[in-house]
DNA sequence: CGAGTTGTAGACTGCTTGTTCCAGAACCGT
DNA sequence: ACGGTTCTGGAACAAGCAGTCTACAACTCG
């Protein structure tokens, strides 16, 4: 019986979402967001409740997605180790670009987490599972022999989890695709690789500039 | 012969500092200053120009001293692995506390290196100096036999900001000390240290709780 | 085709923002 | 003590803000 409505939702969550990582939040107006989504006032206000309703919308959308974009290399069929060094050089790459488009995911942590509980325990919750899948391949790799098993899985995980959020956020602050990419493959030399595990991997990087 | 001002302006300057890095620079309003610093609306306009030039001031005070503190442990006395160590532990204390107080250069870093080529520029030469005292550290680690003569030096420089800056983000987010801890001296272990280095290190940690 | 429901558009409302203006108070060197 | 200069505090300002209200348009189902 309703007049169907003239936008995608999926879609003006996707593009507030940029221009919430752009701007962020106190940054971004109404009006802004009226005008990268396209949407009217009353629409907006119909549909999502609010500035605020839209950008919760839109942050947990993004943190979905980033960890699943981890959860999905983790368990990718690759070599364990070289799941990690593909994560790596993929986030040098992304946020490595001359005009890389901001995450939200990051800019909501360090602009929110201090005053909102609802995005700091959600940005808990994220670390801790991509933390949790940066573990288990380390563990994958150990009981492949590619990596020493006396060697803490769980520590290498969260270290991987530093490293990463630190080359998303001096991406951020400018730092070149180069030098992102050199600090992420520098990391690798904290795990304990094995002989069996420097066999597999071969001979490293290719062309990344 | 004119009438003396009522504040130290250092003072208001490290007052707006911990303000501006407690909510933004768009989350923090003229009043928040004005109550933070106890200054009245004139007196911050005749002394500073406006909002964004106090900002200024603040950011490039904490950029300072940001640079001046990797400086000095740099190039203290203590073993060159050793000043590594210690800023890797000092910094996952400082940012793994309950109510850490929270770092503009971080915040600016991430919220306005995107819009404002003054905050990017200053970030980056900020960011150039830290990676050169982490470069010559290791360099002298070197010097030392502390660290394999064959290690590349400024690879390493660069990966302690990303492991670092990753830490102080992290932090920001909630992460908490001990796990911050955790990840910095796992860090270490990407460090091809020699025998001599590590006898010289002895064994290590404290209780970091 | 028409009645009912929902989306849309834009004017509108308080409120907050950063900034300026103005009158008076406080201080210093003479 | 006084004149000149600066600081101070509050009122005033225009612009921008998030959010609301109302009239109209569009679509579906009976």
């Amino acid at each position: 019986m309703p007049r169907p409505r003239m936008f995608d939702e999926a879609d003006v969550i996707d593009r507030a979402r940029r221009t919430f990582a752009e701007t962020g939040f106190a940054g971004t107006s109404l009006d802004d967001l009226l005008e990268a989504t396209g949407l009217a006032r009353q629409s907006l206000y119909n549909a999502f409740g609010g500035k605020k309703e839209l950008f919760m919308r839109a942050f947990l959308s993004d943190t979905a997605s980033a960890v699943d974009a981890v959860t999905t290399v983790m368990r990718s069929a690759e070599d364990p180790i070289a799941r990690i060094r593909t994560k790596l050089v993929s986030t040098a790459v992304e946020h490595g670009a001359a005009k890389a488009p901001a995450s939200l995911f990051l800019r909501a942590a360090v602009e929110l987490s201090g005053s909102d509980p609802e995005v700091a325990s959600t940005v808990t919750t994220a670390f801790d599972s991509i933390r949790a899948d940066y573990t288990a391949c380390i563990a994958d790799a150990q009981q492949a022999g590619e990596i020493e098993v006396d060697a803490d899985a769980e520590a290498l995980g969260t270290y991987f989890c530093a490293v990463i959020e630190g080359m998303s956020t001096l991406g951020r602050a400018g730092v070149a695709r180069a030098t992102l990419l050199q600090m992420g493959l520098t990391s690798l030399a904290a795990v304990p690789i094995t002989p069996l595990g420097h066999e597999r991997l071969g001979t490293e990087d290719g062309d990344w500039t």
